[in-house]
DNA sequence: CTGACATTACCTAACGTTCGTTTAGTAAAA
DNA sequence: TTTTACTAAACGAACGTTAGGTAATGTCAG
């Protein structure tokens, strides 16, 4: 079988896909890109459609078990949220396609692809990060917080292009342990961080 | 002048880009929507690309003045920061052609359109907000903080559409002061809302 | 106030290019 | 001999953009 051309399209079409947005990447241009003709990758896909959805598929599922050493039951709490937090601040920070094709799912995706999306990538992850939540003593907002943990880290490091260019920028507020200490330290004890500890 | 024209037609390619995004939408497509032929929008501007560009610029004024009752002098350091916070889950819950434009600028913009989108858009806001976060008592980290209540803001409405499909999830957690409000919570107590207040 | 003229705000129709997709064929492997 | 993995060439549709024309709306000397 051709599995490998097939994964070299998917892996090439979903850089592409993440960099450009499913409307500007041509077939003729990822036909172009690994190097074969365009019938060619129709032979492996049926449509551009299709090819996209396998595309997104294939990036959501390589990130499935990066997450696996995380929730490991001798650790408290404390330390899962930690290791989520770094974590988490490591695969965004370096699948760079994977955050940009996860950013583009969520503006263009319909109720259906969201579920996926939901069920493929943060459905698992967010069920223990909500139960370890719950054991740090929060009861009431645990899916909020859960959330709010994600969509710090998540933002933070989509917002980095832009913060470059905002007052009270450094270098080292783009570096993945400082990310996530900082994360850390906020979800811990807030802004005011030393009137509270 | 045809200035009534002109705008006519930039609101309606905010909306048509900020569902579609620049290579979905067609000025055929656009023309259509405003109910004019094609040549009349070249009679407007100059071609496809300066078009979005002045769309970007339209979409983002508009927003300019939104968070002038925000800063006022007269109030604490929280009560500014409170209402910021539920002026910023305000404005980007209502125009969600703005919200996603930005998020699509985040996405596709170089580094010249980011630092427009961040003179243009952020600039202002954030450097009151730096200041009301060193006012709290924050010293140190006050660039962090300060993105860290915009990102927690912005990627929870972001990530609506996705958290709807996520265990927990509720109503309620889409209301503007329902976000407001447990955003702040966090920034100020951080998770464990009862071991620290 | 009026007629001549210019400019503005649009139109229809077309330009050449690129798009997604298909057809027909080939060379190698099973 | 059938199946697999491809190629070259073409299909019609849609793309961004332009050319050329037409009403309506100023503008202003006489």
């Amino acid at each position: 079988m051709s599995v490998d051309s097939k994964e070299y399209i998917l892996q090439t079409a979903v850089t592409l896909f993440s960099k450009q947005g499913f409307a500007a990447v041509s077939m003729r241009g990822l036909a172009n890109s690994v190097g074969m003709s365009v019938a060619a990758v129709y032979h492996h896909f049926p449509n551009k459609q299709a090819l996209y959805l396998e595309a997104v598929h294939f990036a959501f599922a390589k990130q499935a078990s990066a997450f696996d050493e995380v929730w490991q039951a001798q650790l408290t709490a404390d330390e899962k949220l930690s290791r989520f937090v770094h974590c988490l601040a490591q695969v965004l920070t370096t699948d760079v396609d994977f955050r940009r094709l996860m950013q583009r799912e969520l503006l263009d995706a319909d109720d259906e692809r969201m579920q996926l999306l939901a069920k493929e990538v943060f459905q698992e992850q967010f069920s223990h990060l909500m139960a370890v939540i719950e054991q740090m003593g929060e009861s009431r907002q645990i899916h909020f917080s859960a959330l709010s943990v994600i969509a710090l880290v998540c933002d933070i490091i989509q917002m980095q292009p832009l913060s470059r260019h905002l007052p009270g920028w450094r270098a080292e507020h783009e570096e993945v342990d400082f990310i996530a200490g900082q994360v850390l330290n906020l979800l811990m004890n807030g802004i005011k961080s030393k009137g509270c500890q």
